[in-house]
DNA sequence: CCGTATCCTATTCGATACTG
DNA sequence: CAGTATCGAATAGGATACGG
């Protein structure tokens, strides 16, 4: 019943900053983050923009991951309190700190996708599905 | 029965390539693989080595994302045929191109770390347990 | 338009015991 | 030393339905 019951969210109460670095890189880990933050990166953008963009996503997970993202203090939301209500996200400067880093990294997983693939078709053929030594 | 029941090595024959970098970018993912990739940076290091340096990893674990991170070409498992056996886990020419962006993702987390916090309790303040309006 | 609540599944991960 | 097998818990994530 709590918020936090189990997803994303971990309730407030119970600390865990055991690993330094890794718990933080946590935050921008999980299958959205990397891709809202990006889609942000040059200006607001609104929920259903969002949405729309991402492609996949569902509300749910959209919206989890925005709340985890603005938890961190990595993007802020702000709601017009029109109607029909409109709420726009947008990157914070700690998280535009990111953006380099998190392009290199896309462009290295782009320039590599290939060699992946290859090294992983070559794993399987040899190690293939039973351990098989044949 | 199969090795890829269902934890990390997705069974081959599988076919999965939608998302070009996601999907590539969930291989250094998990929670073990960065800190494993930057462990054998400079140079090659035995089974033991990586458990006792990572710490708080498990054997499993270890192994797991070891065969993970070779079955995409990003680090390479050499066995020396001795008694007692030995293994040695080496970064590829691939892998490497990673670790000056790993490095900046690792420094970027710890210079945000206390922000981070900082943001978190706020948020938690505002938007506490219940959701409180109050 | 912008969410939240529930339910359910798949995946990740740890503990433990066994092996060449 | 360097693993593998099996089990079980926790978590992430999807589908769907409801609301301000």
């Amino acid at each position: 019943m709590f918020q936090g019951n189990s997803d994303v969210i971990d309730s407030p109460g119970h600390e865990a900053e055991a690993c330094t670095v890794l718990e933080v890189l946590n935050r921008i880990s999980g299958k959205w983050a990397i891709g809202i933050l990006l889609r942000i990166s040059d200006g607001p953008v609104r929920f259903t923009e969002l949405q729309r963009s991402i492609s996949g996503i569902s509300r749910r997970m959209l919206t989890l991951t925005l709340r985890n993202l603005e938890r961190d203090g990595l993007l802020t939301r702000v709601v017009y309190p029109t109607v029909p209500p409109k709420v726009e996200y947008q990157a914070t400067d700690m998280a535009r700190e990111l953006y380099a880093t998190l392009r290199t990294l896309t462009s290295w997983a782009e320039r590599h996708r290939d060699d992946i693939a290859v090294a992983r078709a070559a794993y399987d053929r040899n190690h293939g599905p039973q351990g098989g030594v044949e």
